[in-house]
DNA sequence: CCAGTCAGTTCTATTTTGGAACTAAATAGT
DNA sequence: ACTATTTAGTTCCAAAATAGAACTGACTGG
């Protein structure tokens, strides 16, 4: 199977790889996030091909994770924004990142510390129950899977 | 700046996409996550070429994230278990897949539900501060950073 | 002896990426 | 008027990664 085809599957992971899932996507999201939003200025945090980046930038576009607005006319020129749906992603790059400080930091320590303003402290991202509000582990979790794709998706073995 | 040097920059989140951020490798943690442990199994399941997926899984182990364990002798075969770090990336798999769920999915809703074992209900993934038990959004978040590299990775605009 | 299983490796063709140069549409300076 | 500069790209070619298929090795089971 391609890469590019992957969206077809019904897989909403695999869907949304499709769109996030290539290289640099994600760190374009965390310049993102860090409150980039011109072309030139990503290209010279990320140090990815402005070839490449076109393309991704497109694709989040088309993904609806940014817009593209004009900040300027004469000459035109455009920025990039997220989107509400490109905010939901939050959770995905703060777990990610937290994953690296806490693994493969080095001595000095983490880069970048995220501190939630609510509470004054460095924030210490968990999964959390929308429904009960309980911290979630992977063990807590049980797959269901709809019937419309029974027996495609699950193992049972 | 080629890919492969992406580990070399100091930000958590390009040195953990280092290890999970090239094209199959987070599904392959999907899977792993749903309790698939064997070569053929991956293999089948993502459609992946073997090559690829022999490469991936290599890295998986170099990050810590999978342990190559043996199941038998005569012939010596070997299967990928999630680790106790691998297992912290299970957050990151659980956003990607809402998200895909909330704005990807079809007529016929999500593949896969999730349910949360101690509430009984689908999970609603929340990005929740373990300092203070709230909930958390990106405008939440300040971003603080690290003295040692000053100016090198904030925006200051 | 032959077919089958499993976890890969090897091979070639196609696709994607990296690096550099180039373009377009202006503005600012000399 | 001419020149340099800014910004957001596009174009070109070489190098690297991926897709698809076949092949290998170490067995087991009939």
């Amino acid at each position: 199977m391609r890469w590019q085809d992957i969206d077809q599957q019904p897989c909403s992971l695999a869907r949304t790889l499709a769109i996030v899932g290539d290289r640099w996507t994600l760190l374009v999201l965390r310049d993102c996030f860090l409150g980039v939003r011109r072309f030139e200025q990503f290209q010279e945090r990320l140090g990815v091909t402005r070839h490449v980046l076109s393309d991704r930038l497109r694709k989040l576009q088309e993904g609806g994770i940014l817009d593209k607005v004009p900040y300027q006319q004469r000459p035109r020129r455009e920025e990039y924004r997220l989107t509400a749906r490109g905010r939901d992603l939050y959770p995905v790059i703060v777990h990610l990142a937290q994953w690296g400080d806490t693994y493969l930091a080095g001595e000095e320590g983490p880069p970048l510390v995220r501190i939630h303003r609510q509470c004054g402290e460095p924030l210490a991202a968990q999964l959390q129950c929308g429904h009960c509000g309980e911290t979630v582990a992977a063990r807590d979790i049980r797959v269901e899977e709809n019937p419309y794709w029974a027996g495609e998706i699950l193992i049972n073995n």
